[in-house]
DNA sequence: CAGGTCATGTAAAGCGTTACATGATTTT
DNA sequence: AAAATCATGTAACGCTTTACATGACCTG
């Protein structure tokens, strides 16, 4: 029994979704669970080979070619761990970090204009991340599976939320003298 | 010149807001800035240094009784690099990272009830954690910055998008023959 | 006088990104 | 023939958390 880290629990998920190498696993992280679970190379390739001394995945070699590759699969004890994975209780919770959010606290000391500015162009990050999932979402009635879908879905909904915010926050402040 | 890190940054802007020494800045960032923004005294300690090497804080000893205190405040080369950073443009968006997200990702493996009962556990939390917001809120009148004020109305209403999000999911799948 | 708060700090480990390096195959 | 893609990997660095350590002062 190893201590898996967030990472090596992705990998397993990726492979239950039948995806076989760290480099098919690192293309559809980059489209899909980057926007809440980034993955990268320098992770990636060391924790496969972690994955697999302790038995949870099997790896042969399968060159395309004179190209040398590495082909995963699930073992049963690695399918065993994901579902244990899956079915325990979340002990953390959700992180935001934002940059923009820290310079909105300390905005006080900047000029209105640049704080205006800093939330104008979240928002046009977030427009043409919407852009993108919205693309995605256009061709995800043939997905097998519904897990991503609904990911998909959340992105998309928290992406509009945060749209509508920006603008909302980027309107002069209106007086406030009909509060209260 | 130094290159300054988010930490550092963060520390800058706690001087600016009145904050005096290691400790009441991380008090303060325990209620506050967290949620988008977390330090640590590993890194808090340090950094306080390395800001006074670089001459952006100077601080002097003034014990309370018998016990060391360290109380800092900005130098104009300190208001200075404050203001720079707050008025450049941000390159890093903004991140979300969400185990309970990656595992409804991966949720085709695991049981229905067991996702249910994550995105539930979510809903809790930022159930509770609305409730802290929302207590600082009704005290907020009084607050001198409106930075802050602005930062916890963001906290309190993407909380409350989250918790209704949940609600929705957790709602059994509409069977969706209405649909297309 | 016990427990909580004020106050400062360090060492080690963990996690992750970045940058670099390599080379074959496929597409234009 | 060049450019893009497939494919794998490592080393160094940076940031952050965790765990530990210390001790004075204040409150009930």
């Amino acid at each position: 029994m190893i201590e898996l880290n967030p990472t090596g629990r992705l990998i397993l998920g990726m492979l239950a979704l039948g995806l076989r190498t760290g480099y098919d696993i690192k293309q559809l992280a980059d489209k899909s669970t980057r926007h809440f679970w980034a993955v990268s190379y320098g992770q990636l390739y060391p924790e496969l080979r972690r994955l697999e001394e302790a038995g949870l995945v099997a790896g042969r070699s399968e060159p395309s070619g004179g190209r040398p590759r590495q082909v995963y699969e699930l073992t049963d004890a690695g399918w065993a761990e994901l579902r244990e994975w899956l079915e325990a209780p979340s002990t953390t919770s959700w992180e935001v970090r934002s940059e923009v959010l820290l310079k909105l606290f300390f905005s006080d000391f900047a000029e209105e204009v640049a704080t205006r500015e800093q939330i104008a162009a979240l928002r046009r990050r977030h427009e043409e991340k919407l852009a993108t999932l919205r693309a995605m979402d256009a061709g995800a009635a043939e997905w097998r599976h519904r897990g991503p879908y609904r990911t998909l879905r959340f992105g998309i909904e928290l992406s509009e939320w945060v749209v509508d915010w920006c603008r909302r926050e980027e309107l002069p402040a209106a007086d406030t003298d009909s509060e209260e």
